[in-house]
DNA sequence: GTGGTCTAGACCACG
DNA sequence: GTGGTCTAGACCACC
């Protein structure tokens, strides 16, 4: 967790929790872990874990039961990638348009940078 | 301009005085607007056009010359050049490749969907 | 049952037993489920229904005989209705006057749209 | 301000704010008390005022130009009516005919019981 | 001056 | 045990 990042723990958090479900770590229709617990486990206030849960709540991500705690909800990784995709094309894709156009790169040299990157990474 | 904007509006502003740069539409060595003059067309505060401009003038892409105004440094569109390929790779490319995962798009098919946007705009 | 409603659960059951002792469905003196024989038919924690079984019982609704089971008492109805008409002039009526007139719904209005409703259902 | 409701001090702030909004008492576009002021005058923690400003913010009743505070949208008494009106058949017109109902009233006399209401208050 | 966020600690109703 | 809410106080970036 990065808590000098202008981006706001809570969301950070957030955007972790979506990766999880997404890669199935996380199967819809079970229980993620308690607002309490997981703000042990990543060392941040409960209040901060509650601002997540929400935001994942009016996303429709999670849904809470009383007493027993937020469950994935069933179509959460469809959710999720219809939201990265909007995403990807409303705010992605034209930066990376006018990025490319601005550095001058076609779209070989694209693909061979993010090569690179890749076994770099 | 976007008021409601996490990423500042001085910041947006400059960036959008970089892009003229770059474009060629403010020359290096020409004079740019007064804080006032530039204050007054987009509607903003002049302190939020003083902050721009001192963080231009940080990044040494403008220059002010006293009771003149402030100017357009002769290297100007090589630093924006270098400093948005320095923040391509660092910042851009890492979320690009995991998007790209995440949704699943390979090298071809993110080559057409960006064929496809500069149709489009 | 809706496990995320502000209302909690052991108010909802008990709304819904009220509704039958008042629909005739549970007769006056007639025995009701027991608490395991409901928490299981509407798939709920055994606590939640005691809780409502007790909150039932201070309002003189139903009875415990012990061994045999709950009871719904003789004057359950009457006292149903006396309660049900005290919460409409408490709680009801206000809230009904404030959003009509914020509506612009007079009362000509209302009756139609009750009637529209009711053979909407 | 009733602090010992379970609705939520914040929520009843939303609903006191939404109320001034469809009086005209804070105009469309017009700028409304900044978060520690409201904080001030009704005697409540900024948080809260804060929690209660981005629930409107949700709502599109709401928004924040940076550094200058919060505005009324212009299309927000229009967007209240409308919720009003939602909520009003999907929540208080069911309920309302079941209480009816079961109250054996019928129009004639919850017209003169909402008259009575009306002359009391 | 404006919000936005986070921590710490507390209380409550509910299951 | 579970969340939900509120207070108090602090820090930050931004206008």
């Amino acid at each position: 967790m990065e808590f000098n990042n202008p981006k706001g723990i809570f969301l950070q958090i957030a955007e972790q929790i979506s990766a999880r479900i997404l890669a199935g770590e996380w199967a819809e229709g079970e229980r993620i872990p308690s607002i309490r617990e997981l703000a042990v486990e990543i060392g941040v206030n409960p209040n901060t874990v509650t601002k997540t849960y929400q935001s994942l709540v009016d996303q429709g991500l999670i849904e809470n039961r009383r007493g027993l705690g937020y469950f994935v909800t069933e179509q959460s990784s469809a959710r999720i990638i219809e939201r990265l995709r909007h995403e990807f094309h409303r705010d992605d894709l034209p930066k990376l348009c006018s990025k490319l156009e601005m550095l001058k790169i076609n779209n070989d040299e694209l693909v061979s940078i993010l090569e690179e990157h890749r076994k770099a990474s």
